[in-house]
DNA sequence: ACCCACATGTAATGGGTTACATGATTTA
DNA sequence: TAAATCATGTAACCCATTACATGTGGGT
């Protein structure tokens, strides 16, 4: 089968990441050396919901990339509890920077609770399409608020986020005329 | 434990639904009394890749509301393949619209590539956040076109949808200045 | 007859969620 | 010192995904 012809064979074989194991692997970029703890915190009180940051998610997904070579692990012995503190590998950022410029992946639409159910509004009356949607954008400015615990980048990004999506919810109303 | 006094009991019960299993039941309400298959590939067929419309999800979900009482299924026997034809029962359509019309759930942000990507985007250099917006930008556009199966009322919000997104693409840049 | 697309599911796998168990640290 | 909270995991469950198995009908 002539093996000194037909071989690029992957060269550096591009290491696919979830989305979840993307997120972490950023977190831990702008933290250095962290515990899986302090990762499952910041997920779970990061404004977005899309995932719970839950331990069964984090600690385990944590787990599997050290065993891919994509972290470090280190075990401190300062007393207290024996935790686990991570930090990322050579391949671990090249793998983060291929997940984060990902553009075909980026371009994606995702899951939006409220798409998903606008696309199916014209199943009600428009008295309780017009409440619903109003009782949204109430929701939404109220989310407005709600701040990232690092007041950062990251805030700024949740604001503007929250800004298009009002400006959105707003040009609904005209889609049913 | 005197059951006559503290039992208001649960009345009605929320009927709880997953987010596929709400859009599977709009999908049946809005087509009327359908196959899994139909079900199925209306969902694979959609732009909105938020599920993958696979066999595997959508056959066990619409057995499962069946089993709840949400779906009535039929076996019409004319012949060729054994097919199991369901719609919605009084019970399924109050749970579909209780679930199309949770505005708590709806104002949720879900799960965005993009976005989880744009908040830690300051990882990489300025040039390569450029080349990454454009590429984003350029899938975007070419998503623009592609339509909905039936061209009907989705089509309409799926084109709003991709009209806001670029928007928004449009002021990331602003964010690092 | 044969092949391929359509159609109807089931099985194995993966990974995220909620719950639980346990130990350490702080606070009243 | 007892209770509450922080911290570090593990376990069981749920459910969506990819693959697979099977069966039917239409085209060549």
């Amino acid at each position: 089968m002539s093996p000194s012809i037909d071989a690029p064979t992957k060269v550096t074989e591009p290491v696919e990441l979830t989305d979840l194991e993307g997120v972490v692997l950023a977190e831990i970029a702008q933290r250095g050396r962290v515990t899986s703890y302090a990762i499952a915190k910041a997920q779970a009180e990061s404004p977005s919901e899309a995932w719970s940051g839950s331990a069964g998610a984090v600690y385990p997904a944590m787990k599997r990339m050290t065993a891919r070579g994509l972290l470090v692990a280190a075990t401190p012995v300062d007393g207290g509890h024996t935790r686990t503190e991570y930090s990322l590998s050579a391949e671990g950022r090249a793998a983060l920077v291929g997940w984060l410029l990902d553009a075909d992946r980026a371009a994606g639409l995702g899951f939006d609770p409220l798409r998903s159910r606008v696309v199916h509004l014209d199943l009600v009356s428009e008295r309780e399409r017009q409440i619903f949607l109003d009782n949204v954008k109430v929701n939404i400015e109220a989310s407005r608020s709600t701040s990232w615990p690092d007041a950062s980048f990251a805030q700024k990004v949740h604001v503007s986020v929250v800004r298009a999506r009002l400006a959105w919810v707003k040009t609904i109303r005209g889609l049913f005329d």
